[in-house]
DNA sequence: AATGAATGAGGATTCATTCAT
DNA sequence: TATGAATGAATCCTCATTCAT
């Protein structure tokens, strides 16, 4: 009964991403508060012990989902940055910036309880290496973007990363309510709650990469110094 | 031992507000999991039972408090945006937005738990009310927009609303970490997670006017449609 | 379902009683790890959380059973000592003793895991009241007993009672061996573990009696200063 | 990785003898429960698996910690009394006892769980080996003491070794408590409960060699019959 | 209306022990 | 013999909510 033994730091690597897996699966459909370990262990086919031998709290198996995603998300995004050279319309860039956070719908959940859940019951050094996973990549995407939109000052890329980040779980939240709600958005009055979220986040992208482009020397970088 | 009675109708509204008062206090250095209604009720100067008198779940009491901050914020800026009739300039309007709300640190605060938390475990009718009042507001506070913002096309007010409340729970959680990941910021090449709320809401709040500006009929119309 | 509640002060203190009073008697059968709150709540009747409205924790519900256990020791052994007043020779009082102690089986068991287990999941304040408790009562009983033995020095009673302590909660581990060793006892050569508490307590303090009337004053006076 | 295997049977009984030096250089600062097998692998530098090829539970272990202890303790004690023929006073030897135990704080430490934890989950085999091992010793050197304290009657010897025994356990709990009540000893009217375990012990047992000498015949008998 | 005792579901985490390699 | 991944039992405690008074 039970998995086999991973003993191989490669198969250690694989079982991790199995419980990965198994967790976002069930995240997929509940809240982090009522998806329990038991739950996890019993769709991944192991025992309940055995996640802690992988990660060492609840909150740290989920940060690292996140952190799975978010590198997904980044690696995806580099590449379409990378792919041309010529200076992207805001009308090109929001749709794919937008899209490619829509297409992933478990990110912006995990990124709505990063920082009122997540980084709570993690040790410091777990949350310093993310942290740093953080910055490394949106700095990295960050300049990526000011390639794209030369008119950026620098540091500018990564600020416009940081108001992605509060735009889509903001969005997100609008987009996807509790099931009470849900039921609600039919009734007369409420229509401005049925918010579709890639549109909505595209909209707004397309109106600050508007902005941006009309922006001052002095205002970008009073944006820059601000978010 | 215990309150007067509250008899009369108008005693028993005070002494809802008496609790929420309470509960607000608390909520400035708690968070919503971590503050019982317990302790509530001893804030208070109530028993625990009496809370349920007044509140049939915790989440309603929250959803109580947030619409009390949502209406003392639509107040204030209803106000300050029926104070005059001259357009206003994205440098004017983007401070005035971002301050009203950095002056209610609670209100971001509970912003960010409005539909992981607070939508939850409510009675239908309580959500229908609440989600009319925020529509009615909303809509209210978007048409004073408007007024004061020519360019823009009808409904655009009250999306720029939804706009801003995504941003504002956003920027909050970025500039207001939680104690593990406080620590951390100091650490080189976490600067970047530095993040002043009301400079960054503003900043951006800047860009996303000054976009609107220059927006296309089109592009707006498309906005409206999606957000 | 459940009990009635418990309004008054006096009822609560019954209530609290008879869940010292079920804990008691499983405490009869089984150690204090394999005893479970849970289980203890079932045999009073009463659900497992309302337990912790009397007692913070497990250590406490069984420190407050110890002090119960104690309190009706001290209070029999001083209506004993107070009885007479003629000196009691050793003959006579090394029984008195010992058998107190042994027709309160309970007491013994719960003073062996007193300071390693019962000491520790406790509050400060707590942890204060029982050892004043403790001190309080030790020191009077001392100096009932120095009244019936007149040549002790001042001191010496308290000390006489902390000896007793440290044998009787020593003899009970002794004579009241765990299932494994207990159906050992009949192989030969291990005649000598088969301890009597009450007549193995007596015979040692009946050695300890007498060598405190024989004692020197500096005897005496580095036995108080000792124990 | 690993130590080197053990195949000589002196190899394996250095193994043993290093996992018992690994724990018992652990139990010096934690308590038993507190103390995990994981722990004192490695400490010893072996895997957790490792430590069942040596011992079948966390209780045999520590069994045989203890009659590792035990063995030196009666070694230098059997020494001690055989280095001499004439009578021992009680103050010659309560301290030469006194001290022996003091100089290993492991042993009372491991006697006041020896009954309570260490004998429980045991193979019967283990346990019938211990309980002979100590009647065997206990008896060889309560022999031993009879011969230095010529009016003991026979048997008495053991006996008393009883009595140290529960005198030690029982002081080592005075002597040595928990933290809580560590910080406690300070507060005015509790410096009953600061005991020294050399002194308390001492003092103790010279009243009891003292209390031996002047007993009459019939007096010891009973003592050797009952303790 | 107010009380606060009672409820009991609910879940993370630890750790001795096993066993496949 | 050594390993260490896997197991899964086992339990304390919290707290929103109810309801008898």
């Amino acid at each position: 009964m039970g998995k086999v033994r991973a003993r191989q730091i490669h198969e250690k690597e694989a079982r991790r991403q199995e419980i990965l897996a198994a967790a976002a699966r069930l995240w997929g459909d509940q809240a982090f508060a009522a998806l329990s370990m038991a739950e996890i262990a019993r769709a991944a086919g192991l025992a309940k012990g055995t996640l802690y031998l992988y990660f060492r709290t609840k909150e740290e198996l989920f940060l690292a989902m996140a952190e799975g995603e978010l590198l997904a998300w980044f690696e995806e995004l580099d590449e379409a940055l990378g792919r041309g050279r010529k200076e992207l319309e805001p009308a090109e860039l929001a749709p794919l910036l937008a899209r490619s956070l829509a297409a992933r719908p478990r990110l912006p959940r995990l990124l709505a309880i990063l920082h009122t859940v997540l980084e709570q019951n993690i040790e410091h050094l777990t949350a310093l290496r993310f942290k740093q996973f953080m910055a490394t990549r949106t700095l990295r995407t960050g300049r990526l973007l000011e390639r794209r939109l030369p008119r950026l000052p620098g540091g500018a890329g990564a600020q416009l990363l940081l108001q992605l980040h509060a735009l889509s779980l903001g969005f997100w939240q609008l987009a996807d309510p509790s099931p009470v709600v849900k039921e609600l958005l039919g009734a007369p009055g409420l229509e401005l709650f049925q918010v579709d979220f890639a549109a909505a986040l595209e909209a707004t992208l397309v109106l600050l990469l508007a902005g941006l482009k009309t922006a001052e020397p002095v205002a970008t970088a009073s944006a820059g110094s601000a978010g």
